[in-house]
DNA sequence: ACGTTAATAT
DNA sequence: CATATTAACG
């Protein structure tokens, strides 16, 4: 039902978006219902978030899509944005005079679709309904079948179940046995008991949104596998699912946050003040999520919980393990800057780590639940099975900006395993580049059906899923505009400096596209580093995230570039990385509280 | 029982 | 090979 159903799709889809404008200035309201009139839009405006809130629980059907600021008195549009993200699942983009990375973070980590930096331009809001065709194509995909089951509660209803659509489900059904012959019975039968064995669950980029969503709320540092379960609401799902997944979700966010490290290092490197990464996201979608969906990386999966998440739980993580004590050597730097983001899509992400995206709704599917065991949802592929948490953030997120390209993984030395040595490295890249476009995104790897042709598609622009892990892919075709994560870093880049520019492409690219000129850097210098990093990107699926993490990454400083190079490339094996500091700060915006 | 972590299965 | 399940440990 949603307007874009009805009209077929195809024809003037855009024309119509049933926009929430959220917004306690009045001035900047109206000029945001202004430029969202001019782009066709059905456009519904509120002062106030609690109001949003409110319109949106009672219908949930009347929206496609959100749009809020970030400050606002009654509620802090970072909470309405979780809500949003658990309750219903619309995209949600976040603005705000504020474009400071660590608030793009957290946006995106918490499941924001996009980030959009106070004047707002009109031609950053034409391209916002393609969030909406992202998220709804994952979820149509799997029709739900609604059966009857009953499924979870409240506001959410999906429960794991159902899935897929596909077909399915029934088919065994006839097998019945034919000759009973042997014996074996083998079973079937189900019944009960237990033999049944219990259909494994897949954590599509609804379920990973929700676990984000979860995470976030109850903040790393308790969130733990039976209160996220509680959170989740989901049936079917049990605990056990619930700690393997957070087990892969730390891991991402270790990968994160050594990555952001290294960015942090990059950056202050180069002088460069607020990481152009960062830059907005995606979109996260859903919120958060991490959903993980996505591995494919969209990028910008973020983790929500960001900064909760994020930093708590990287400061958790790195620390037990690491016996690497970050701490922060410039202190006057205070507040870092987040790197990245990673987030894919959305939400869902965190997601929304994830865009676990795309939806397809099959996605959802996932679990097991037990009424339908469904059938298997092998068929369904849709969700993300394979696809890795960084695809799902991807999807999730949408855009998502991944922000770390790079791994560092070094950063936290050696002590952990993960990080530690190469591995991180090689990891393998996707790649996604040569293509052009889209396809980038989509390298089939990871999805490859459903998702893919979903997403990618999505007006042809969707390139941002890179999948590929890397926001260089995507970044650079180019053409990405969809997104608008492309353009807006380049904007961003803009601003800073010449130098950023380069350096970025190079980054981007992944290599060099600062030979060109640039001549700061050395090349060579540079480059190591960043084809080390680049490698990994794959990975993080979640980033979706959605939970992405803030960390943040500091910026130290190293006195001259040449030090600041050796550490990277050694960094391998020592410590090295005394001087990262993550901090905490935000976290408060989400915590528990809700 | 619960949370982690590591091993094992798919 | 990555993800999910199962076992094992504190």
């Amino acid at each position: 039902m949603t307007v874009e159903e009805i009209r077929g799709d195809g024809d003037n889809f855009p024309v119509g978006l049933r926009v929430l404008a959220v917004d306690d200035d009045p001035i900047c309201l109206k000029l945001l219902e202004t430029l969202l009139r001019k782009c066709q839009y059905h456009v519904t405006t509120t002062s106030q978030a609690r109001m949003a809130l409110k319109m949106l629980r009672e219908n949930k059907d009347r929206f496609d899509l959100v749009i809020s600021d970030v400050h606002m008195p009654d509620m802090d549009g970072f909470k309405l944005l979780e809500y949003v993200g658990l309750e219903m699942d619309l995209p949600v983009i976040m603005l705000s005079a504020n474009g400071d990375p660590k608030l793009v973070m957290k946006g995106v980590t918490h499941g924001a679709c996009d980030y959009l930096v106070k004047p707002v331009r009109i031609e950053e809001l034409r391209n916002i309904w393609q969030h909406v065709l992202r998220r709804k194509k994952c979820d149509n995909k799997n029709p739900k079948k609604s059966s009857g089951q009953v499924k979870s509660h409240q506001a959410n209803g999906e429960g794991l179940g159902s899935p897929t659509g596909n077909a399915d489900q029934n088919g065994k059904f006839n097998r019945k046995r034919k000759e009973d012959e042997d014996e074996s019975e083998d079973n079937e039968n189900d019944e009960d008991p237990s033999t049944q064995k219990k259909p494994r669950v897949v954590w599509s980029i609804e379920l990973h949104r929700k676990f984000v969503g979860a995470v976030n709320q109850l903040g790393i540092e308790k969130a733990v596998p039976k209160r996220i379960l509680d959170l989740m609401n989901v049936d079917g799902l049990t605990r056990e699912n619930v700690a393997s997944h957070l087990q892969k979700y730390r891991l991402y966010l270790k990968r994160i946050s050594s990555a952001a490290s290294q960015q942090a290092h990059m950056a202050a490197a180069f002088g460069v003040k607020d990481s152009p990464f960062m830059h907005h996201m995606g979109s996260l979608d859903g919120l958060g999520d991490f959903r993980t969906l996505s591995s494919a990386r969209l990028p910008n999966v973020v983790l929500s919980p960001y900064t909760t998440t994020t930093n708590a739980m990287l400061g958790r993580l790195n620390s037990p393990s690491a016996n690497v004590s970050l701490r922060n050597l410039s202190p006057s730097v205070g507040p870092l800057q987040p790197s990245q983001a990673q987030n894919l899509s959305s939400s869902i992400a965190s997601l929304n780590k994830m865009n676990f995206g795309t939806q397809n709704t099959s996605l959802f599917q996932g679990i097991p639940s037990h009424l339908e065991q469904n059938a298997t949802n092998n068929n369904s592929k849709g969700i993300l099975g394979t696809s890795n948490f960084n695809a799902i953030d991807e999807l999730l997120n949408g855009a998502s900006f991944n922000p770390e390209p790079f791994d560092a993984s070094g950063a936290f030395g050696s002590s952990n395993p993960l990080l530690s040595s190469t591995e991180s490295f090689h990891s393998q890249l996707p790649l996604v580049n040569g293509s052009r476009r889209n396809d980038a995104s989509l390298n089939g790897a990871y999805l490859n059906t459903d998702f893919s042709s979903g997403v990618g598609l999505v007006g042809g622009e969707v390139h941002n899923m890179n999948y590929g892990n890397n926001i260089f892919g995507s970044l650079n075709s180019s053409n990405i505009s969809g997104n608008g994560i492309v353009s807006r870093l380049g904007r961003s880049l803009g601003q800073n400096n010449a130098i950023s520019n380069q350096r970025m492409d190079g980054f981007v690219n992944g290599r060099s596209s600062v030979s060109g000129g640039s001549n700061l850097l050395q090349q060579n210098e540079i480059e190591k580093p960043v084809n080390e990093l680049r490698q990994r990107s794959n990975e993080d699926s979640f980033l979706l995230e959605e939970t992405r993490l803030n960390a943040g990454f500091v910026p130290q400083s190293y006195d001259s570039l040449d030090e600041l190079v050796n550490a990277m490339i050694k960094r391998e094996q020592d410590e090295t990385v005394s001087n990262c500091e993550f901090q905490f700060d935000d976290d408060y915006a989400f915590g528990n509280g809700i």
